[in-house]
RNA sequence: GCGUCGGUCGGAUAGCGGCUAUUCCAGGAGACUGUAAAUCUCCCGCCCAAUGGGCAUCGGUGGUUCGAGUCCACCCCGGCGCA
């Protein structure tokens, strides 16, 4: 059975969450018409699955969410993994159970990728493995590279020679299928492999619009104890994991091990969380063409 | 005032007489099939009849030299030390 869906995706401060659980209580008027909407939310979120990471990723209040439930939001801890292949299958499960409920399931996040591999799938299905990948640690990016484009010269050609996380990826699946998959075999058009039926609602502000709200937001955080938070996070975590856990989790960290000054603080966060949005609209991009969807340029007036 | 260290492309930084002035950050354009807020690539003085070529450029002015960001002199500016 095709399942119905409905996609929220935008870049950071966009107003993606808000917008969410209107559309969930089904107030959303941006047509006009009043939508008879019973939702529930599902996080597209590779860094709010984290429980403790509240503040530096603008995770949505209990308030906020006026009752509407949410998924996939403090999942995991923050020393633990969570993967692309880890959100398809919880994605995947949830969709069924809040169908079967009666309900619509509306996904909404920033981790563009997530959607993609919903969407569009998982080619390889192969869990990473911890041993093998310290071993690939190991080989210097152009000896990985050579055992690449050895095995399997098809992936090795679409792959960037000096990526290698990417490399260390490719070797992972080589070691376990034999080959990477084809990413849309023949048979298997773009849009098919997943079997839903996809609304999506694009939030994609002008430029200066979305730094404005980008500072905003930054302010407003460091405000509410972003510093301490990290603190916590360090603590519990370590700094290569905390690095790891970018953007805020990276910049703050820099400051608590006095790498930089609180002066830098603001406008270094600024700098990559709009570097990070600029990604994310690279994304949306990809999206649009494969999906044909269209961008709202409008957002609520609050995320 | 004397001494001293320094003034390099938005910021920081390398450069110790020779051919394309280095690296990091910021900025711009992208890639991305299981770490994706991660990872990675390219561009980043000016101009052109541009998969190549031309002209600039290292605080200023002069000088030494076949050749100067690099050496010398003086000047301007900043840090430090001594007065």
């Amino acid at each position: 059975m095709v399942r119905q869906i409905l996609c929220i995706a935008g870049p950071t401060a966009s107003g993606k969450s808000s917008r969410a659980v209107e559309e969930a209580l089904g107030r959303s008027t941006s047509t006009g018409e009043a939508l008879a909407r019973d939702g529930e939310i599902i996080s597209v979120d590779s860094r709010q699955v984290y429980r403790g990471l509240d503040i530096g990723t603008e995770k949505i209040s209990a308030e906020e969410m006026r009752g509407v439930p949410h998924h996939l939001i403090d999942i995991r801890e923050p020393e633990e993994s969570y993967s692309a292949g880890d959100f398809v299958q919880d994605a995947t499960r949830l969709i069924e159970d809040i169908s079967a409920r009666g309900k619509l399931p509306i996904l909404v996040g920033g981790t563009h990728f997530y959607f993609n591999a919903l969407i569009n799938g998982l080619p390889a299905r192969v869990d990473a493995d911890p041993a093998l990948r310290k071993e690939l640690e190991q080989p210097s990016t152009e000896e990985l590279y050579a055992r690449v484009v050895e095995r399997d010269a098809r992936r090795a050609a679409e792959l960037d020679p000096l990526n290698r996380r990417r490399l260390i990826r490719a070797l992972e699946i080589i070691t376990s299928l034999g080959a990477v998959p084809q990413r849309y075999p023949k048979d298997c058009p773009i849009g098919q492999s997943c079997g839903y039926q996809v609304e999506w609602i694009v939030i994609d502000p002008p430029r200066e619009e979305l730094q404005e709200r980008i500072d905003a937001r930054l302010e407003q955080a460091l405000g509410r104890g972003l510093v301490d938070e990290v603190r916590r996070v360090r603590e519990a975590v370590g700094d290569t994991r905390l690095s790891e856990l970018g953007l805020e989790y990276k910049i703050v960290g820099e400051f608590l091990r006095n790498e930089r000054t609180e002066d830098s603080l603001l406008p270094m966060l600024s700098a990559k969380l709009w570097q990070y949005a600029r990604r994310q609209k690279a994304w949306l991009r990809k999206l649009r063409d494969e999906h044909t969807i269209s961008a709202e340029l409008s957002h609520p007036d609050r995320s």
